[in-house]
DNA sequence: TATTGTTATACTCTATAACTATA
DNA sequence: TATAGTTATAGAGTATAACAATA
């Protein structure tokens, strides 16, 4: 295989990867039902409660947001009575973030609630197709890292 | 395989594949350089250019949003100069969407542009991981129009 | 009546700039 | 000075509802 052939390969793969993940990114977010949470919302109440609370900047990192981005999420999250801002006792500028049992329990359920159409598409596909894109889940998270 | 575990894995890979996916996506969306075209906006320029004219309903159902999201997206590709509008002969109900001198220079260079940081990335992978990554394209394309 | 498209309005998400409070 | 966080402001993208024009 020469250079260019390789290229030619690599921008193939490129724009189709790219198109694919567009679409279905879209195609989540469609799902979201009347009055649910927003991606960004539930992703920051999810990641509260796998890992514990948390500081706004701590939050912005793992989102890869400005601080001020989430700080606007947190702030809607808030108001709306799924976190709770506290102070941290060891460091007056940190606020920590915890969910409410409000919070908690949304998570829960439109958590479920945001499987169910991938869920079905999965069972549709065979054992292997099912192992490339968990392959694939792997890749792709190593490159978003870059 | 018990039923159990098979559902065990599909859950799994759900929860893997719905995260990288949102990662990528983000990924993408702040390479976006200052001055340049949001995402909805180059899709469509670039959907114009693939296939030529195009209504707006047509626009719509290819990109999955309400006609009124892509009249709007349209409006600021026609402000901007990206776009003209012009009027079916054929039916004067609908309006044909093409893409102006500006528009095709736009599309192409910052087509260009985008592809940079994913095609780094695809080179720093093995011949194999990319195999993975064109099959689970094809997978997630399927996927994406149920 | 049905289809095509637009506008009004509102919400989510994001960013930059300017700011306050604490370390 | 540096760090943590907030607010003001702006813009992209999306949706629903109400509407006009044409088929």
């Amino acid at each position: 295989m020469t250079d260019d052939a390789k290229d030619d390969t690599i921008e193939q793969l490129n724009q189709q990867l790219r198109f694919a993940i567009g679409r279905v990114y879209r195609r989540f977010r469609t799902l979201r039902a009347e009055g649910e949470l927003g991606e960004a919302a539930m992703a920051t109440l999810t990641r509260i409660r796998k890992v514990g609370a948390q500081t706004l900047t701590e939050l912005a990192d793992e989102a890869r947001v400005a601080p001020s981005s989430m700080s606007q999420t947190v702030n809607r999250l808030v108001a709306g009575g799924y976190l709770a801002r506290s102070a941290d006792p060891a460091d007056g500028r940190r606020v920590l973030l915890t969910l409410t049992d409000l919070g908690r329990h949304t998570e829960s359920v439109t958590h479920a609630r945001g499987l169910a159409w991938l869920d079905g598409q999965l069972q549709t596909l065979t054992p292997r197709e099912r192992a490339v894109l968990a392959q694939a889940s792997d890749i792709l998270s190593r490159m978003s890292e870059n």
